[in-house]
DNA sequence: CGTTTACGTCAGCCATATTGACATATTAGG
DNA sequence: CCTAATATGTCAATATGGCTGACGTAAACG
């Protein structure tokens, strides 16, 4: 699944049969509202985006080099695992627009080290805000200890080979972040 | 966000700037979990789709399909918040296939009721079992109760007005599949 | 009988991703 | 110093999965 909606749904969908939702079945649920979830989560920033004609791969880009500033693109490359064709154009907008500024790399000219501006510092900005707001909105509602039990099963729901990598992401840009988002 | 990897992440980036992780600041480590998370989730059932041709589309059709059994193309529409023209071309490959097929209501001769052949029920339950094996090695690694508060935390996270939709969606479709998942 | 509904389809457009080939600049190594 | 490898960019073609608009057909409804 990817992204569907429900809303309203005037639908009265049949009910034929019986059994399931037993001990070991399906956890049709949590497939379900992870889904949906997921769906509300970017959505909130999908619409921010659509109003400058931006997309997702912006937007990915755009999360990326705020955390990571002077990344290279082939850094970028490894973490969104798409072809350099495909960031080209995004990178190319994004540029165009003022949003990301390429500065040579002071040791190696070849590389291209990745900046955003104050105004790609901006919109990173409102973009993690929204989502932050719906993560403290949703804590909110499960109480105390919910932060780190959240933490805790988006984890463990990540690939076990790819946890380090992830982990070591976060730190790293954690790490470095102690002036940024400012 | 969407789709993001990391993996080996051979990358070694820079580490300039100060503050932030504060108490009220963005939870990036939140956004960035729940979009890897995500990310390898549907990975799974991307692979097996990958294997017969297929994506997210086909598999968001098989899945509500085999969840409401019987159910019409406008709910399905509704569901998906996609235009028949789009569910048109998945829907056409999905019954050119053999996974579903579509029967003319039984009152109304207008509606084409869907159905999951039994081959597509076999593919549906596959995908099922591939994301529940994630979300059930997740939660046992989580201890006990955490079935329960990665519920409340998913439904948390979705839109408070969408919400009452999808838990009756559910609720619907547990209630009716007493009998399927066979 | 005429309108509305449920569904399908043709035609074209857009965003995002892919592969493969090739160009350019720069660094690194023998 | 010259060659090879690296970092990046770009051209061209292709695929997927969305979209809008227009139109057609069968069946139900009033």
């Amino acid at each position: 699944m990817a992204d569907v909606n429900v809303s309203t749904a005037s639908t009265r969908l049949p009910g034929p049969e019986s059994d399931r939702s037993g001990a070991g079945g399906p956890v049709f649920d949590l497939i379900e509202l992870l889904f949906f979830a997921y769906r509300d989560f970017i959505g909130d920033a999908d619409e921010l985006l659509a109003g400058i004609g931006f997309g997702r791969a912006h937007h990915r880009v755009l999360h990326f080099v705020n955390r990571h500033p002077g990344m290279r693109v082939a850094d970028l490359l490894e973490i969104l695992k798409i072809t350099k064709q495909s960031l080209g154009r995004v990178l190319r907008e994004l540029v165009e627009d003022g949003y990301v500024v390429q500065k040579a790399g002071p040791a190696d000219r070849r590389q291209r080290l990745l900046y955003l501006t104050s105004k790609g510092e901006a919109l990173a900005r409102d973009l993690a805000a929204l989502q932050t707001r719906r993560f403290v909105r949703a804590l909110a509602e499960c109480g105390p200890g919910a932060r780190a039990a959240a933490r805790r099963f988006l984890v463990a729901m990540i690939d076990p080979q790819a946890r380090e990598g992830v982990e070591r992401l976060i730190a790293r840009a954690d790490h470095a972040g102690r002036n940024r988002t400012r």
